[in-house]
Parts: C-alpha cells; sequence; structure tokens
DNA sequence: TGAACTGTACTGGTGTTAGCGTACAGTAGG
DNA sequence: CCTACTGTACGCTAACACCAGTACAGTTCA
C-alpha cells in the first residue's frame, strides 16, 4: 500500500488521501474486512501529521466506506461496495447540482451546460487546450 | 432601480449585488450605456461599505458586463452579452473539467455522470430532494 | 482652480478551514 | 495490571475570503 501526497496540488492532503484509499479499495488492492495501517504509521510514511490522517479516516468512516474501531484500527466496511454508493452518488448529486447552479446564474442555458459536459466527457483532449487566466 | 441583500444568505455580499445586476441587466431594467449608482450612493442605500459595491462592479468588469471609467462612474458594457461570453465559457470549461475529473477518480462512468447532468439539467425538481449535512 | 462628484488602494478586523502537536481514551496481549 | 498499540479531543497557527474604514486619485463643471 503506497500512497503519496502532493502538497503544492492545490487539494487538501486528507481529501487526497481519502481519494487515494477509495482508489485502493476500487481496484481490490484493499479488500473488504482489511486492516488500514495505523494513523501514525501512515502519518509517517506520507510526511503528514497523523491527525490529518484521523481526519480521512473519519470522513471515509462518514462515508461509509470504513468502520473504525476506537482502539483496534480502521478496516473496510463490509459493504463498501454497495452501500457507500449510494453515499457518493449523493455526494456527486450535490456537487453537480452546485455547479450547474453556479452556470444557471452566469447565465448559460441548459443546452450550453449539456454541451459543456459532454465535451469533458466524450472529447476531454480537445476541451482542455488552455492554461489559466 | 432596487437591490436587496441578504447578509444572513451565507452567500457574499458582492455576489448577491453581482446576481441582481446581472438580473437588470438581463430583464432590460439597465441598458447598455446606462450608468450605474455610485458605488458610495449604492452602498447607503442597501447598507454595505461602498467598498463591497466597488468589489462587486469590478467583477462585473472583469467579466465584461460593465465598463468602469475612473472618476466618471460604471455603464453598462456595449456588447454586454457577447464579448464577457468567451471569458466566462473559459470560467466555466475549468469549473465542468474539474468535477468531471474528480467524479471519474470516484470511479463514475462517462455516462454516469452523463446521467447525474442531464438529471441535474432538466429534471431539477427530482435530483433535489434532501437537505444539507 | 477648486469643489463635488466619480472609482481605487491600502490596512485591519473577523470568521473559516487546513494542518499540526499535545494530551487523552479505548483495546489487546504479555 | 501494565505496556504498547489503536483512534479521539482539544488548542494553536497560518492562510484565506469577506467586509469595513480611511486615504488617495481621476473627472467634471462652475
Amino acid at each position: 500500500m503506497l500512497f503519496r501526497l502532493n502538497p503544492q496540488a492545490g487539494q487538501p492532503l486528507y481529501l487526497q488521501l481519502m481519494q487515494q484509499i477509495r482508489h485502493a479499495v476500487d481496484t481490490g488492492v484493499l479488500r473488504q474486512g482489511d486492516q488500514l495501517p495505523g494513523i501514525r504509521t501512515l502519518s509517517e510514511e506520507i510526511v503528514v501529521s497523523h491527525t490529518t490522517v484521523a481526519k480521512a479516516y473519519a470522513e471515509l468512516e462518514h462515508e461509509g466506506l470504513l468502520e473504525i474501531r476506537h482502539g483496534s484500527g480502521a478496516f473496510v466496511a463490509a459493504r463498501s461496495g454497495g452501500k457507500s454508493r449510494s453515499e457518493k452518488l449523493r455526494s456527486a448529486q450535490e456537487r453537480v447540482h452546485a455547479l450547474v447552479e453556479t452556470l444557471r446564474q452566469e447565465r448559460f442555458t441548459a443546452e450550453e451546460i449539456s454541451r459543456l459536459f459532454e465535451a469533458e466527457l466524450f472529447y476531454p483532449a480537445q476541451a482542455r487546450s488552455r492554461g489559466d487566466e
């Protein structure tokens, strides 16, 4: 199990870690019931505070992906594949909703927004062809 | 011209003001070339600091909706619909890209993401059916 | 020119969030 | 029991966004 964080990524460290753990579960590197490394062990490995790891674990438990037992450790939840799926879906819905709402306020029509997404989804190479402002 | 802000809305005051000005332009209450109230006049009316109004004006100028002339005032830009369009589009693309990227990392397929968006775009009522956490 | 209007720059207070370290609390095994 | 491991709670700092006030700078017109 090898996680690697990038402090310069602009994304919070605990979120990066969460994504990597999710990915590990998705790809089968971590299976249901598997124990995760202790927060201190892991924190030394990826060079962050152990409280940052704890925060990632806690969030993932809240998502339903992990099960944490105080004093024993953190484990991949039994129904991680199914249960967390609906959680993820809800979370995804919220984010999609927020973005669509914002774009609408900027006077984009539903068709325009739809086009933006389809371009990003099905022609990601073309859609991405410029720097920041 | 009557703007009203709600400090309890959770949304920054300058953003609220920006939206209301956009709306005024959209509905024709403000037309191309029209002068907006001075930042101090308006700030007294809606009871915020004049720097907050200035920020809203400045952002809208950056968007291309307004044209500000130091010493003279703020005016609705001539091509308020067109010029800022490409800027807004770029910004929108970036945000769409970021979200799609994240969702992909969470193992959503292109089809699923597409469905999420279409639901939000064309059936917003159903898609929204819960509070925050 | 100078007074009265316009917007701008700068500084500081407040609230939120990420991240860290210390101290605390539960669990398991000798 | 006590030690060595687990996670947890709390307080601190840095960075950032929002917003306010003060001082500054450009424009207009009598």
